[in-house]
DNA sequence: GGCCGCCTCCGCCATACGGGAGAGGACCCT
DNA sequence: AGGGTCCTCTCCCGTATGGCGGAGGCGGCC
């Protein structure tokens, strides 16, 4: 069973490009293509592909704009000429299930189309670099004191809100080692209040981020 | 001039493979291979290869440990059988150029060479889409009312952290008035004190993650 | 003109928080 | 046995915060 694929991209020359590039791969057909975003939407719901290859810049319908209404019915990898990051955040939080700057070459197009058809996300190495540039920049920044296990654990309950008292509850301690726990991490991170804290165990993937 | 590649793995047939792949492109040569993490050290300052491809979990010294040396001179690329989500974080974080699967085949292997030689980053599939994971989860919770201009605005530097009347300075309006729009937002977003609110920026994105 | 949303400001009061200092017990390593 | 780290708890005090209600000015919309 060959993965079917529809291509939505204004410009003619790129819509021949990417069926040259997929069609010759023997287990992946393109199966329609779509000039504009809202026809790219309607021959999605009709032809129900694996995968659709969407273009951001286009007329009627942009693509991250196709991503947000197909995502929950159809694979969608956006593609663009565009390293914008505000796009590769927008189209991942739309759904999509790739990011491809058209100049990667063919290859990645390819394990792109592979990569959605296995449920996971590839992403353009030059994009990729952008999108670690705030995990890197969190990098250099880990508390110049690391935290002791006991201070990570009360350092995430105050990033998540929690109060002293709360706290107290939930660990079974006095609100008043509470306090002092909170006062080490302050010191040791380097913040003035527990939202302090709170901003640092964010930003530097103590919580929210994989790290929790 | 070719691409000069060290592959570092602990198993024989893995680097071996490696090396059949790598060879078979023209402007790629392996010019050595490590069995320990140590010797892929040593190996990587006296032959200053290109792009070095370091497996995690070897005698002596792990890729990570390899990769935080030698991030610096060397671009590598982490090679691992397994996406455990601290393996990809440490990884990125100790300054690599690429995480890779071995089961991704050689296809990207290739790519992500390609794209460490040009500065990029190259990450598994499986793994980015694990890497996303929060991005994804940031998006289905945002505020039942949304937030005016001027609320997000000091939702935001709550979020760094900010005291009211350190606010109030910025923004060259009076204590009692950001008090008022912290209360306005805290409503708006349910948190129950400012922290929720650093919370609820952090995690939706409104701040730090890359909505910012 | 009237309605409404937004931004701005005011006061009062209870509570949570942050700073500082001190201290005992459990554990590990030497 | 002694030193170290970590977790635990206590007291005091000043300030920041959160909850309450009220109010005026401005701009857009009907």
């Amino acid at each position: 069973m060959s993965t079917r694929i529809v291509v939505a991209d204004d410009q003619d020359d790129v819509r021949i490009g990417f069926r040259l590039i997929l069609d010759s791969q023997p287990d992946m057909t393109v199966v329609g293509e779509a000039a504009d975003g809202r026809r790219a939407v309607e021959l999605a719901r009709h032809l129900r592909p694996d995968v659709l290859l969407a273009d951001i810049r286009m007329p009627a319908l942009d693509g991250l704009e196709v991503t947000r209404l197909l995502a929950a019915e159809t694979r969608v990898i956006v593609v663009t000429t565009f390293d914008l990051d505000e796009y590769v955040h927008a189209a991942l939080r739309n759904g999509a299930c790739g990011f491809l700057l058209k100049r990667s070459g063919p290859a990645l197009l390819v394990e792109a189309v592979r990569a959605a058809m296995a449920g996971d996300t590839l992403i353009s190495p030059q994009v990729t670099v952008r999108l670690l540039r705030h995990l890197r920049a969190a990098a250099p920044a880990p508390p110049a004191e690391p935290l002791t296990e006991r201070e990570l654990e009360i350092a995430r309950l105050v990033a998540h809100g929690r109060t002293n008292a709360d706290i107290a509850a939930e660990l079974t301690i006095s609100p008043g080692t509470v306090k002092t726990h909170v006062a080490h991490i302050q010191r040791k991170v380097g913040a003035a209040n527990r939202v302090g804290i709170a901003a640092w165990a964010w930003s530097s993937g103590a919580v929210g981020g994989p790290g929790a």
